[in-house]
DNA sequence: AACCATTACAACCGCACAACT
DNA sequence: GAGTTGTGCGGTTGTAATGGT
C-alpha cells in the first residue's frame, strides 16, 4: 500500500508541527492518513496522529511527573497491569505513550520490577512479539507489589490481545466503570475494597 | 575538553478491532 | 459476508540530553 520512502520517519520539525496543527486547526482530528495528501507533509496518518496526541493537543501537559502522579501510576498499573491508556485516562494531561515510558524508565526500576529477567541488558530484550502472549505475567518482584484483589479479575489477554482493553472494560462496567464521563473513582475502589498499601513501596522515593 | 555510559523521551512497528463500503 | 480503511493499543527502538570519568 504505502511506497516505502514515502514518508519521513524521525523527529518531528517545528515547521511539520506547525502543518500539523494547522491541518487539525482546520479539518479536527481524525482521517488522519488524509493529512499528508492535503497538507503535502512527508508523514504518515499513524505518524500524524501519535504527534497529535502525545505532543501537540493542547490538553497534554509536559514536565516532570509529580508524586501524586507517580502514585496515582502505580496504585492505577496494580489494578490494571499495562493497560496504558486506561492508566493515562486517569492521569489528567499525561498520554499513554508519556505513562508508558514513565512507567519503563522510573517507577518500574524504583519498584524494583525486572521486565525480563533473561535478557539483563538495559536494552536488548528479544524483540519477539511473543512477550504480547505472556505480558501479564508480572515479574516476581511486580507480583510482590500485586497485593490487590485484582487476581479476581479477568486478564485482558484472556479475552486475546491488542485492542482487547475495549473488551476488557464493557466486562468490568460494572465493576469499575472505567470509560464513562463520570467514572467510579477508581482510587477510591482500591482504598476501600483493595487495601493497596503503597508505603513499602514508597520508601525510598523522593 | 573529550569520550563513554546512562537516562529520558519521542517515535515507529505490528497487531487487533470497529466502522464503512 | 468479504474486503478495506481508520483508529487505538502496547511493545520496542532510536536518539538527544545529561552525567561521570
Amino acid at each position: 500500500m504505502e511506497e516505502k520512502s514515502e514518508y519521513k520517519k524521525g523527529l518531528w520539525s517545528a515547521e511539520e508541527d506547525s502543518i500539523l496543527m494547522e491541518y487539525v486547526r482546520k479539518h479536527g482530528k481524525g482521517k488522519w492518513n488524509r493529512i499528508p495528501k492535503v497538507t503535502g507533509l512527508k508523514r504518515c496518518g499513524k505518524s500524524c496522529r501519535l504527534r497529535w496526541i502525545n505532543y501537540l493537543s493542547p490538553g497534554v501537559k509536559r514536565g516532570r511527573f509529580s508524586d501524586q502522579e507517580n502514585d496515582l501510576i502505580i496504585r492505577l498499573h496494580n489494578l490494571l497491569g499495562n493497560r496504558w491508556s486506561l492508566i493515562a485516562g486517569r492521569v489528567p494531561g499525561r498520554t499513554d505513550n508519556q505513562v508508558k515510558n514513565h512507567w519503563n524508565t522510573h517507577l518500574s526500576k524504583k519498584l524494583g520490577i525486572i521486565k525480563n529477567p533473561t535478557a539483563h541488558s538495559s536494552q536488548s530484550q528479544t524483540p519477539s512479539k511473543s512477550s504480547r502472549d505472556d505480558d501479564n505475567s508480572h515479574s516476581q518482584a511486580q507480583d510482590q507489589v500485586m497485593m490487590t484483589n485484582t487476581d479476581a479479575l479477568p486478564s485482558p489477554r484472556d479475552y486475546g490481545n491488542g485492542s482487547s482493553s475495549r473488551f476488557w472494560q464493557c466486562h468490568n462496567n460494572d465493576h469499575f466503570n472505567l470509560h464513562t464521563p463520570t467514572p467510579v473513582n477508581v482510587l477510591d475502589l482500591l482504598d476501600h475494597d483493595h487495601h493497596v498499601s503503597l508505603d513499602f513501596v514508597w520508601h525510598g522515593f523522593a
